[in-house]
DNA sequence: TTGTACGCGTTATCAA
DNA sequence: TTGATAACGCGTACAA
C-alpha cells in the first residue's frame, strides 16, 4: 500500500540518464543538453517526483524554514497579523515558518529560540523580542535575525514602526476636533523590554509625543491625564486594563473629552467603562486607539491609529531571505509609517466640558 | 567561527566508544552498559551536542512535524487559540507545528496539504477542512489526519463540539430569563461546507436546535426573527454581517427582545446596531454570543457559548499523535462539551416589548 | 555535456 | 554489551 517514495534515482531510470543529472535539471544548475533537460523533465512529471527535503537540507544546510518567534497570538491580533504576513511572504519564496509564542517569559523565549536552531531554521524572525541573550545565542550559530517593532540588540536586522508619527496623527486629529482634555493611557516604561538601542522606548516614544502635541498646541499637560499600565491585561473573562484606566478618568472632578488609547485593546476597555457611565461615543467622549485591531468589532467602530502589519511581516522575511543569501551584510533597520483610520469614535469636543448625557 | 557542528562522532570520540553506543545511549535503545552510559551522558554534555534532525527525519521517516491547517488565523480567534493548544501539546511532545492558512479556498487547502506532504510532516490538523480530496491525499500518503469541528470524510479521526448542547444553553438561559422574542443570527447551511458525514450540518444543528428548543417551551417560530449568511463578514474595516442582521431584526414591527448570535463576531456586529439605535444592552435587548472569542472586549461584556477550545487542540494532537505511534487504527470521533459563561449582556426581558429607551 | 562516487549525520542490522 | 557498516536521498567535486 505505502508507495514507497519516488526519488532521483527512479527518475533518473525514467530518464535513462544517472542521478546526477536529474539534479542538474531539476535544480538548474551546471551545463545540462537541451533535449536530455525535457526528457529529464517530462521523466519527473511521468514519475511525480518530489524532491525529499530532509535529504536536501542535510546535504545544503538549509531547510527553507524560518522560525517566528512572538509574545503571543491569542491576546492581540496585532501578532496574527503579523505572522499571517510572514508566512505569506515565507510562502511565496519556498519557505515555511514555524510560530513559537513567548509570552513575554524571557525561559520561554530562550526554549523556543532553542527548538528553533535544533530544527535548523535559516533565519529567526523576532516580534518582539525581550531578551538580548536569546539574540545572541542565534548570532552565535550564525543565524539571521530580524526584529519587529522592538529592537533589543543592534546587531541584526529590524522593522520598526514609527510611533512618534502614529501619536502625532492621533493627536493631530483629535485637536483638530477641538479638543483640549485628552487623556492619555498607554503603556508603562518600567513594564517593557527597554535595551538602550533606540534613544527611547517605545513607550516613552508615545508618551513623550503625547505630551509634545499638547505642548505644541498650547495645551497644558495634566499629570492627572496620563495613565501608564500593560497594553494587554486580561482577567477573568475581562479586558480590564483600559476599562479601570478610564474608569479612573472619567471619575475626575474634570474628566477628559477625549481618550487616547495606545492600544486598541486598551481602547477596548475606555469603550466599556464609557458604556457603563452611560457616555455616548462620540458624543460625549472621543477615542482614538492605536494598532487598528478591533476597530471594526467595536461600537462604534474605533478611530485608530494603524500600524502596517503586513508590511512589518513582509519586509522582516525580505530582510531575512537577504541575510540568509548573503551572510554577513550590515543590519540595516527600516522604519514603517503608521497611519490614522478615522471611524466614529472621534468627534467634536463637547461644548459643556462635564459630559453627562 | 562558524563552529562545525558537533556529531555523534564528536561525543563518541570523546566518550572513547562508537558512534553506534553513543546513538544508543541517548535514545535508550538497545543494552548499554552503566558506566559507559554515565560516560557518555558526561561527554554528550561536554561537547554540547544537539542531534540533527535532518539527518534523524531521513532515516527514520519521521520528521516530528505536524500540519494544522485552518481556516484564517487573523480573522477569527477562535483559530489562533485552537493553533496555540496544538502547539502547547505538540511541544511538549517534541513536535513542531506548521500552520497553514487557507481561507475557504479549495485549491489554497490543497496547496497547504501539499506543502505539508513536501515537508514530510507525520500528520496533519484541520481545523476545519473544506475539501475531502484534499484529505484523500493525505490518505494516499498514508498520513495520519484529525479534523476538528467539521468532519468532511468519515475516514479520519475528528475532534467536534456539541453544538445542540451549546444552542440548548443558551437558548435555556434565555428563556429563563423570560425572553420569548428571541431572534437568531447564524451560518446559512448554503454557505458552508457540508460533507453528509454527520447527520446535519453544524449550521443545521444550530438552527434546528433554536427551533427545537422555542417549541420545547411553546413558543412559536417567528420567521422574521430567523437571519442567515456567514459568520464573519469584514468589509473596508467594518464588520457588517451581524451588523445588518441586527438592524433588520430591530426594525422589524415586533422587534426581537433577545439575539442568539451564532458567532461572537456576528455579535459584535449586534451590539454596533443596537448601539446606533440607542438600546441599552441587556436593559432593552439581550445578547449572547457563540464561541466566547470576544466577549471580554465588548461593552457591556458579552454572555457566551465557549467553545473548548483548548481541549479542541489538545485532543486533536493527541489524537494525532496517537495515529502517528500506532498506524492503521480505525478511526476515532471525539465530541467535546461547550460550556455557558454568563456575563452582562443578558438580562429579563425587558416588560414592553417594543423597546426605547 | 554527462556519469561516478563521496559525504551530510543518523538509525538499524549484523557480528563479535 | 559493543562496534563496524550499510542505508536514508540528495548535491557536487571530479573525472570522463
Amino acid at each position: 500500500m505505502k508507495q514507497k517514495a519516488i526519488t532521483l534515482l527512479d527518475v533518473a531510470r525514467e530518464a535513462g540518464v544517472s542521478r546526477a543529472t536529474v539534479a542538474r535539471v531539476l535544480n538548474a544548475t551546471g551545463y545540462v543538453g537541451e533535449e536530455t533537460r525535457i526528457k529529464v523533465e517530462a521523466a519527473a512529471r511521468a514519475t511525480g517526483y518530489r524532491p525529499n527535503v530532509m535529504a536536501r537540507s542535510l546535504r545544503t544546510h538549509r531547510s527553507f524554514t524560518i522560525g517566528h518567534i512572538l509574545l503571543e497570538i491569542t491576546t492581540n491580533p496585532f501578532f496574527a497579523h503579523v505572522a499571517r504576513a510572514v508566512e505569506g511572504e515565507a510562502l511565496g519564496n519556498g519557505y515555511k515558518a514555524f510560530l513559537f509564542n513567548h509570552h513575554g517569559n524571557k525561559d520561554d523565549e530562550r526554549f523556543g529560540v532553542e527548538r528553533f536552531i535544533e530544527r535548523q531554521v535559516d533565519a529567526v524572525i523576532f516580534t518582539y523580542p525581550i531578551d538580548s541573550d536569546s539574540i545572541a545565542l542565534l548570532r552565535a550559530a550564525e543565524m539571521p535575525v530580524v526584529q519587529i517593532e522592538r529592537q533589543q540588540t543592534a546587531d541584526t536586522d529590524a522593522v520598526l514602526v514609527d510611533n512618534p508619527l502614529g501619536v502625532e496623527l492621533a493627536m493631530r486629529h483629535l485637536i483638530e476636533l477641538g479638543h483640549r482634555r485628552i487623556a492619555f493611557i498607554g503603556g508603562d516604561p518600567a513594564l517593557y523590554p527597554y535595551s538602550g538601542v533606540q534613544p527611547r522606548s517605545i513607550e516613552e516614544e508615545r508618551l513623550d509625543t503625547y505630551v509634545a502635541c499638547l505642548r505644541f498646541a498650547g495645551i497644558s499637560v495634566d499629570p492627572d491625564l496620563i495613565r501608564l499600565g500593560r497594553y494587554v491585561h486580561i482577567d477573568g473573562g475581562s479586558n480590564i486594563e483600559g476599562y479601570r484606566h478610564a474608569q479612573a478618568l472619567l471619575a475626575l472632578r474634570d474628566p477628559p473629552t477625549a481618550i487616547f488609547a495606545a492600544c486598541d485593546i486598551l481602547a477596548a476597555g475606555v469603550f466599556r467603562a464609557a458604556y457603563e457611565a452611560r457616555l455616548r461615543i462620540p458624543d460625549d467622549l472621543s477615542v482614538v486607539g492605536f494598532d487598528d485591531t478591533l476597530g471594526a468589532h467595536l461600537a462604534p467602530r474605533l478611530t485608530s491609529v494603524a500600524q502596517p502589519m503586513a508590511e512589518l511581516g513582509l519586509t522582516a522575511f525580505q530582510l531575512a531571505l537577504g541575510a540568509i543569501e548573503n551572510k554577513g551584510l550590515a543590519p540595516r533597520v527600516v522604519t514603517l509609517a503608521p497611519h490614522l483610520v478615522i471611524r466614529e469614535s472621534t468627534g467634536p469636543a463637547a461644548p459643556a466640558p462635564k459630559a453627562r448625557s
